[in-house]
RNA sequence: GGCCCGUUGGUCAAUCGGUUAAGACGCCUCCCUUUCACGGAGGAAUGAGGGGUUCGAUUCCCCUACGGGCUACCA
């Protein structure tokens, strides 16, 4: 609602940018587990690529060397593609604006740091953690419990604004540590215009001369987003809402570096909450119950494990088309869509400005819808997967196709098949006698033995004989059918569930069907 | 504490100042179904509070409250 006072500006947005390529990018770290927020924002990014006929590039942002996890992009990128959002550009894909890691990009930095140094917008700060430690206890007061680096405290530091070039340049030749810091005006207003938020004021008072380059020589993700953002020729920055409040340091190095006028359209996306309304982490999955991350994620060296929705039972066509609608939805009715529908009806202006919390039941639904939509022909290597991985061999691939289009309605994750489909390939090894005892009695025993003989003579196992015979004897022996047939999908699937009786006689055979009834008569009968 | 963002049923949400305030999830009732589902028909449930602006505010503005984010040599 609040985009439509915007739509003049998109129109400029859009017009302008139809001149030049779309390019967006998704930089995660690789620390981790990638969660559903960080999958939202590739989806949007992807849509957004595709919509415009532009690049979706994937760059990895490893500059933090001592949060850096082996593995972690492979499973990054494993988690796209199990998602279909592969990348156009990426360290693996290759691209002509590489390398993709920033870690492999280190020198590049620096020489903007440098270049700031010079221009006046940022200094050398010599200051030791012990140092910064200090200077936070000494200024933190009530009304200020988090003092910072900048304005007001800046030239109580020890810095090449407080130093003098002497003591700076030997400071230097020494290889003392330091960092190269931005330099923020004292008080002045800026104005971030957000394609989901409007305009954004910030008074630069209340920013902090944060670090542009590291001790260890790599940058910080401030300075190297813009770096690698002007660099790669990003046109739309689509990032966390969370990102908001350092946004002011990022427009501030885009004018300070003159690229102003290459500066991306920026997106701060709303958060993906959990169900307490607080920013969606790993934690509450702990404490619900459900996924966080896509796909499984083992930390070898923390020694954790989360489950992904992968392994939960989730269809990517699913996961995908749950997400896209958190934050984000067509204004029609139509709530299931494919990705290539998405990629058709996303639209920037109709992103919500507030965050949404993730219902875990609503995603359980997107999926059920998803199965009932797909075939059983897709569905095949996903249910043979569940089913091999519980013990039940499947031989006629053509015979479980048919059964998954039989039950998949019955369907909400996929380990369901392993109750509804597998004992069309195996006898049931729990039957549920207990629902047939108190109705037991010699005339249903005798029914079932006269069902056998007629059973095992007849010729042709087709769906409509199987039934006509049991009718036949039921009639003959004076019972009524409705009485028998609980009975007998007992005998045959062990429960109270499946499609219907017949079909499942058919489908499993006549020796399997005979068996099935022979081995609960004799539960019943002992 | 400061700054920033946000606030329509329990949850996701539509609404471009005029509607009986859509729809979906979940919940409840009924129908269909000789099981379980699917499907169908109904039901309960919403504009945070207060001020403006206006003939008329859920919609525009302000204040308050509440929620969230940020406040690292992490991203």
């Amino acid at each position: 609602m609040q985009n439509y006072p915007f739509a003049a500006e998109f129109r400029e947005t859009y017009l302008c940018i139809m001149s030049k390529e779309i390019r967006v990018r998704f930089a995660p770290s690789p620390t981790g587990g990638l969660h559903l927020g960080g999958v939202r924002t590739v989806l949007y990014n992807y849509l957004f690529a595709k919509k415009h006929n532009g690049k979706f590039v994937l760059r990895i942002e490893d500059t933090d060397q001592t949060r850096f996890v082996e593995g972690a992009e492979q499973y990054i990128l494993d988690c796209l593609s199990w998602c279909g959002l592969i990348p156009d550009e990426s360290p693996v894909h290759g691209g002509e604006f590489g390398p993709y890691r920033q870690s492999e990009r280190k020198e590049m930095y620096r020489e903007y740091a440098e270049l700031l140094v010079e221009k006046g917008h940022a200094y050398y700060a010599f200051d030791t953690p012990e140092e910064l430690e200090e200077m936070r206890q000494v200024f933190k007061t009530n009304e200020n419990p988090s003092p910072t680096y900048g304005h007001a405290t800046r030239m109580r530091m020890k810095n090449s604004l407080t130093l003098g070039e002497e003591e700076v340049r030997r400071l230097l030749s020494e290889e003392v540590p330091y960092v190269i810091r931005i330099r923020i005006p004292e008080s002045k207003q800026i104005t971030l215009h957000d394609a989901i938020r409007g305009d954004v004021q910030f008074d630069t008072a209340q920013v902090d001369d944060k670090v542009l380059l590291k001790a260890d020589g790599m940058p910080t993700y401030h300075l190297a987003v813009v770096v690698d953002d002007y660099l790669m020729k990003i046109t739309h920055a689509f990032r966390g809402e969370e990102w908001l409040s350092s946004a002011p340091v990022h427009l501030l190095l885009w004018r300070y570096l003159g690229w102003e006028e290459h500066m991306p359209v920026w997106a701060h996306l709303p958060l993906i909450l959990g169900p307490d309304g607080a920013k969606l982490s790993k934690r509450h999955g702990n404490k619900y119950g459900f996924p966080i991350f896509a796909m499984n994620w083992k930390d070898e060296a923390k020694g954790e494990f989360t489950e992904g929705f992968r392994e939960r039972g989730f269809l990517p066509e699913a996961f995908i088309n749950l997400l896209a609608l958190m934050g984000w939805n067509p204004g029609t009715e139509q709530e299931i869509f494919s990705l290539e529908e998405l990629a058709g009806s996303f639209d920037l202006s109709r992103v919500h400005s507030a965050g949404a919390q993730f219902d875990f039941e609503k995603a359980k639904w997107y999926n059920h819808e998803w199965l009932k939509k797909l075939s059983g022909m897709r569905l095949l290597p996903d249910v043979k997967i569940i089913l091999a991985a519980n013990g039940v061999q499947v031989d006629d691939d053509q015979k479980l196709i048919t059964v998954i289009d039989m039950v998949k309605d019955r369907c909400t994750l996929m380990p369901d098949f392993l109750q509804q489909a597998g004992y069309f390939f195996t006898t049931p090894t729990a039957v549920d006698t207990d629902s047939i005892k108190p109705k037991w009695d010699e005339k249903k025993n005798l029914f079932f033995n006269e069902l056998l003989k007629n059973y095992d003579l007849t010729q042709f196992w087709d769906k409509e004989t199987i039934e006509k015979e049991f009718k036949e004897i039921a009639s003959v022996i004076g019972i009524k059918t409705g009485d028998l047939m609980l009975p007998l999908r007992i005998m045959l699937v062990g429960g109270k569930y499946g499609p219907g009786v017949f079909d499942i006689a058919h489908i499993i055979g006549k020796e399997e069907t005979t068996l099935r009834i022979r081995n609960t008569l004799s539960l019943l009968n002992s």
